[in-house]
DNA sequence: GTCTGGACTGAGACTCAGTCTCAACTAACA
DNA sequence: TGTTAGTTGAGACTGAGTCTCAGTCCAGAC
């Protein structure tokens, strides 16, 4: 577990320049996070604290995640419409995803031409990106092969969501 | 008022394929959606029909914005974080979103080459794409020029909700 | 050692978008 | 007129996320 030395230092770094402590729980819940999770939600992950007997609540971890993803170490994703994931953030890889409204797999990618591109629109459009977010939504090889058949695309909005949640 | 026309019989075709009734009420929020709004929240429209003096319930808000969904007239889009918001479709133009996290304000843009793109990294993964999802977030050019500063990239997932909000 | 201030925590109340239930209503049709 | 099925409003409900507050912890000051 030598790279959890490294998150923990990390965020305990980040957390000093704020005047900050790292604590138990916080040390814990990086822990799981980082040795465990990838995609996850917030409540998945209270619940797996409460599993393994540590006593964290509610509030402990949304102010956790939070902190986190100020210092960087965990960004916000969507991958269903309806409410936030997370994804621990390992080197620095930027990434968008492809999401499987069948078995809810989620895929991920990373395209510099995309990029290049999208950064193209913004400087024709005198826009300045910061951030962005990219999800595409369709079937799986897996489920293709099983023969699920993709949704029609009117519809796609409308089931994501539940697709995504079968997945619980 | 010689498009909304088409837009109703539009969505009476569809209801009437459903086995399902074209209502004063679905009718009342479609010339709403259709004739001032473009980008909204479902509260905001109940809101502007209690106001207009329409007597229609949450429930049935959301139940109409489903259909029209369904029917392909009306898209889900979020554009912050936390809840959806609708576009009314017209004709079949798809789109994606500039997001700024200043003003709150939206810019729509179409792009093939992205959307080619997409296309073949979807074929690489051997993922059959239905459906995709892409906001940019950052600072629009009279934002800039009004000399506001493009937050820190890590820190855009934690604000832009709260700039959205400001807008309403 | 103990004081003190500020950070931290858990419990639970709260918020808010969205969903569900149910009784009353309405339209179509025999 | 009776039947059937879709529709509606009111309000209860859900569930993710936030807020509050009293109590706890802890590092530095005395």
């Amino acid at each position: 577990m030598a790279h959890l030395i490294k998150e923990i230092g990390r965020f305990q770094e980040f957390l000093q320049k704020q005047g900050l402590k790292l604590t138990g729980e916080r040390t814990a819940l990086l822990r799981e996070i980082f040795s465990t999770h990838y995609h996850f939600e917030a409540d998945e992950l209270l619940f797996k604290m409460k599993e393994k007997g540590a006593k964290i609540s509610r509030a402990t971890v949304y102010r956790t995640l939070e902190l986190l993803v100020k210092s960087g170490m965990v960004r916000r994703v969507h991958l269903g419409e309806d409410h936030y994931h997370y994804e621990h953030v390992t080197g620095n890889s930027h990434h968008d995803h492809l999401i499987c409204t069948t078995c809810g797999g989620v895929i991920e990618f990373n395209d510099p031409i995309l990029e290049e591109r999208q950064h193209e629109i913004c400087a024709k459009k005198k826009f300045t990106p910061t951030f962005h977010n990219l999800q595409i939504l369709g079937v799986c090889d897996s489920c293709t092969k099983k023969g699920e058949q993709p949704d029609a695309p009117d519809r796609v909005q409308m089931i994501q969501t539940a697709s995504l949640r079968l997945r619980k």
